[in-house]
Parts: C-alpha cells; sequence; structure tokens
DNA sequence: CTATTCTGCCTATAGCTTTTAGGTTAGCGG
DNA sequence: CCGCTAACCTAAAAGCTATAGGCAGAATAG
C-alpha cells in the first residue's frame, strides 16, 4: 500500500493547520487520520497518544509566535516596539486561531519550560528597556501587557468587539495608545 | 427503581460543579449521569444534547457572575468601583475555574443574546461614569478593561504569573492602579 | 542482485463516548 | 383503585482513543 510519508513533524504540522479551520478543541486524532487518508492506528508510530500531539502543536505555536516576536522587535524600540509586538499577537490570533488557541494549552512543567514561553515573557521584558522601568514595576508592567494583548485577542475572536461601533482596529489603536502613555508615566527617566 | 429527580436545573448546576472540579472540557454526559448514579441516556429526557448542556453552564456562570458584579458595584464609584469589580472576576475565576471557562464559550447569537453577557458590558460602562469619559473613548475603555481582567483572570489561572517574584497580588494591585491612574488621565472633567 | 532486516502502515479489537428508539414502572389526579 | 404522564431503563448504532500483532515496501548487507 502506497505509504504517505508520515513524520511527527508532518502530523503536528497539519494538526496546526487542521486546528486553524475547525478550531483546535476539534482536532481529533481520526480527523487527522482521515486527512492524510490512513488508519488512525498508524498515527501512533509517530505521536505516543492524543495529548502528546496537543503538546506538540501548543510547542509549535509558541515557537512560531516567538519567531515573530523576534523579528518584529528587531531595531524598534519605545512606542514603535510596542505596537508591533502587539500586533504580533493581534495578527497571528487572526491569521491562525486554532494555533493561538493552543499557545495557551496549559502545559506540564517540563514541557512548559521547554517551551518558547519564558521567551515571551524575555522579549516583553526587553521591550520594556525603551521605557526604563525599574523593578518590580517591570515585572508588573509585562503582567499587564501579557494579560492585555492576550485579553484584547481572545475577547476579539469570541466576537466581543464585532457588534458595536467603533469597529475593532479602532479601539485596538486607543488601547496601545493607553498603554505606552502609561508606561511613559511609570518610567524613572 | 429509585426515582433520583433529574431536572435540567439540577444537570446544569452539577455541571457546573463538575467543571470546577474537573475542568470545563471535561465535564462530559457520561461523567454527570455517573454523578447522578444514573444512565447517560436518563439525561437526554431533560436536555436535547450535550453541546446545549454546556451553554446553559456557560449561561449560568454569566448570570453568576452578572449577579456578584451588580452587588459589588452598588454604592461604589471610581477606583473603588474598579477594584471592586475587577475582583469580582479573579475571584470568581479562582474559585470556580470550570465556570469561569464555561463563561468564556463562544454562544451563538441568539444564545448570546439571552445571556448576560451585554449586562457585563452595560456594567463596566457604568463603572466608567465615575471618570466622565466621554464616547469613543467610553467603549475603548470599556473594551480596555475587558481585556485585563479576563487576560490577567487566564494567564494567572495558567500558572503565568506564579513562577516568580513578585506574587501575583502585588500585581493585581498594581494593574487595578494602573488602570485608574490611566482613566482619569482620559477624564474631561 | 539477492537476502535480510527494519519499519511504515495495515486489520482487528476493546473500551469509552454521544445519541436515538422503545420499553417499563413510579406516583399523582381523579 | 385506575389510568396517565413522565422518569428512568435497556438495547443498539456510530464515532473516538488506544493496543496488539501482521504484512509488505524500502533500506541495507553481502
Amino acid at each position: 500500500m502506497a505509504r504517505v510519508g508520515l513524520t511527527t513533524e508532518r502530523l503536528v504540522l497539519a494538526g496546526a493547520e487542521l486546528a486553524d479551520e475547525i478550531g483546535f478543541a476539534n482536532v481529533t486524532a481520526s480527523a487527522l487520520a482521515r486527512r492524510f487518508d490512513v488508519a488512525v492506528a498508524s498515527l501512533y508510530a509517530h505521536v505516543k497518544n492524543f495529548p502528546e500531539l496537543r503538546t506538540r502543536i501548543a510547542l509549535l505555536a509558541l515557537a512560531e509566535l516567538a519567531d515573530r516576536a523576534t523579528d518584529a522587535l528587531a531595531g524598534r524600540s519605545g512606542k514603535d516596539a510596542l505596537v508591533a509586538l502587539g500586533n504580533v499577537y493581534r495578527d497571528y490570533a487572526r491569521e491562525h486561531p486554532g494555533r493561538y488557541a493552543a499557545a495557551h494549552l496549559t502545559l506540564d512543567a517540563e514541557a512548559a519550560a521547554a517551551s518558547a514561553g519564558p521567551q515571551h515573557a524575555r522579549m516583553t521584558r526587553a521591550l520594556l528597556r525603551g521605557y526604563d522601568i525599574a523593578e518590580p514595576d517591570a515585572t508588573h508592567a509585562v503582567r499587564l501587557l501579557g494579560s492585555v494583548f492576550h485579553g484584547y485577542v481572545t475577547l476579539e475572536a469570541e466576537g466581543g468587539f464585532s457588534h458595536s461601533a467603533p469597529n475593532s482596529d479602532e479601539s485596538w489603536a486607543w488601547t496601545l495608545d493607553a498603554l505606552d502613555t502609561l508606561l511613559r508615566k511609570w518610567s524613572t527617566k
């Protein structure tokens, strides 16, 4: 029988695409098998079990996000960097809703440590250097930025901002503006 | 055979409790049937199907949250009200993680309209009256507050803020402080 | 170029879940 | 006490995860 050439990587990537199409919660081993036109049991040669596949998709998403964030921050600082980083998360969530959801799968300790998660915190902290904020305010600010980015993006995805004027792009710009003034206010400069 | 006395309400309530114990995603019709020591098929006399049960749990959570928010806002204004409302969401999410997750289930249009969702937006808007912010800034601010509250609470639940000093309570207080100064700055007063 | 080994994918199977169809019986209204 | 409603049942179909073991295509050794 024609071999399809499955590998763990291809499975994870296909799972990520499937997540974007039908939602991360609906990514099932059988759906994945159907997509490769392969028996479900064949997948188990490449992934230990289904939860493992899900965390691998999460790790992929976190890594892709970290790549984009690294690019976006290169050569920028201050509000420029703030806007760029915020847009990385928002754009990624809109282009790849399933992957974005996967990125917020709760990982066990080892997986979390091996993931690009800590890198995200470091990048946000790096962004704050442009505002010159001392500890412990810097940590608080990292958490605030993470909360706003994640909260805005998920509420937007739920459709929370689409039912009334003004449109979401305006609120997003306003929000980034507000964060910038807030951070400048806390600056020790 | 001894009748247990199932009703839709009891099922939904038990589902909500189950969600808090094992996670909203793990609330299954069979788990619910086991909890009542009843055959699974018996549930279908009280709920049309499983998705309906999930949305009913979501509606319950949204209503409970709205109740708490109403109480919290009564007689308060300004930063006092801001802190009270924020704490409603954070405390609810920590006491009832499964219900909180349920509250962010994406509902179809009719269910969403019939839910307490819009009420939450109205309450946040009411809170802003203490800051006297004109449109369209008020709408932007409603969305910002929603984003911060939801984002902070979910990142905290994921364990994102528990791995390093300062502890989460301090960041939360700092965040509410920051929001207050931000809103006062935008005040037209 | 053949023989052997490895392994990618298979079928079969078991246990769990959701959902439908239809039967039985408890317990109330008359 | 009779009968009706509805609460709960068993049976069964269909889909999902996971394990075990088999076959044949591909890589490798000689």
